[in-house]
DNA sequence: CCTAATCTACCGAACGGTCGGTAGATTAAG
DNA sequence: CTTAATCTACCGACCGTTCGGTAGATTAGG
């Protein structure tokens, strides 16, 4: 039994559970384990968690870094990064599962650090965002907003998405690409600012 | 003290720890009481939860039906729509963040029933675009998705958006608009099947 | 080659603590 | 006096974690 077992074991019981509704002893059960032995491999449960945590984030940021320095033009560039963001995160489910929804579950020191390095990659985002935009092929003046709202279609998938389903990841990595750049690409007499109603 | 006060406080904890997280003690705690004086009012904390998710789909039921009564043309609707979302949800970020994201600790049965009743909201956007498309107002061949597009862009943002920040809910809801219309608004020579690459 | 020492992986039992929930006495309101 | 609301006290179950100990593989010394 190795630890990379057990982590893997309790990223789908985190995933199904929730961090706190999961047991040590569910953990133990799936890698057939008594719980006092998983604690030869592990230190605690909050060890586990933040381990999954490092490791989805590693994995996305290692990701995201090959996909800018590739010699694109912004718009492949970003359908590219949407593509490979969208693969990792249907691919490895369970740990994106965890990354994007129990890291609340973190003691907050942990969770400033966690997210910190979330931070840095999501900026890894608007700096591929403000590419486009200085290079002036995307039309976009809030980045940090269209940044947002780009990761938020995307990590929502990850709580709808069946791989029984109609569309494959990249499928799916297209017609996303294919809505935002319709709105990002420059067209004329675009005004963004919104504050006309209310 | 009244039962509203006691989910009230719930949702709040709810939201904060999340629902395995958050012990009776704490509810008590924050409604000064005994946490045995809770169960004078409730019978169970499944019921608190129960409670908290039909209240959050009442509410948004409700209003999204008043929205599809209007007579507007298709993309005004959905502007509409949006706008009346995201002001809910934001307004009520207990009550959001707990239908968003606890709704898995409901115990299977309820759950069953929850979902069903979701889906039936879900129902109500795929109407309102399909409205638009037979009305040759929107250029969208995959409806469902779309609508999950949407919804995923406006549910995200009860994870990041900060009362204090940048935007108020309508500029947000107008930024969002526009980024969903201008994908949406009939042009010419889109293929929107991503067939091609993987 | 033999054997003693060390290490890895695991186990059963138990710990202190907290959980959701209950019973029954006590108080407040009409 | 009645009844609704809140209290104190408690329950069994389970939590994450620790402990002492064991089987078996690996290494070291002669």
């Amino acid at each position: 039994m190795t630890r990379d077992a057990i982590l893997e074991a309790a990223a789908q019981i985190f995933r199904q559970k929730g961090y706190h509704a999961a047991s040590m002893q569910d953990i133990a059960d799936a890698v057939k384990l008594q719980k006092a032995s998983l604690y030869h491999h592990v230190n605690s449960k909050q060890e586990i968690l933040l381990a999954l945590l490092d490791r989805a984030l590693d994995l996305l940021i290692e990701r995201m870094e090959e996909v800018l320095a590739l010699d694109l033009p912004p718009e492949e560039k970003l359908r590219r990064a949407i593509l490979v963001y969208l693969q990792t995160m249907l691919e490895q489910r369970d740990l994106s599962a965890v990354l994007l929804l129990e890291y609340r579950s973190l003691d907050p020191k942990c969770r400033q650090q966690h997210i910190q390095r979330r931070d840095q990659y999501e900026a890894l985002w608007r700096k591929l965002l403000s590419e486009g935009a200085e290079q002036g092929i995307f039309a976009v003046s809030d980045i940090p907003l269209i940044c947002r709202f780009l990761l938020g279609v995307m990590n929502w998938t990850v709580t709808w998405y069946r791989e029984d389903g109609p569309l494959t990841p990249a499928q799916l990595a297209h017609q996303c690409a294919n809505l935002f750049l319709l709105g990002l690409k420059k067209r004329l007499g675009e005004d963004d600012r919104g504050d006309r109603d209310n």
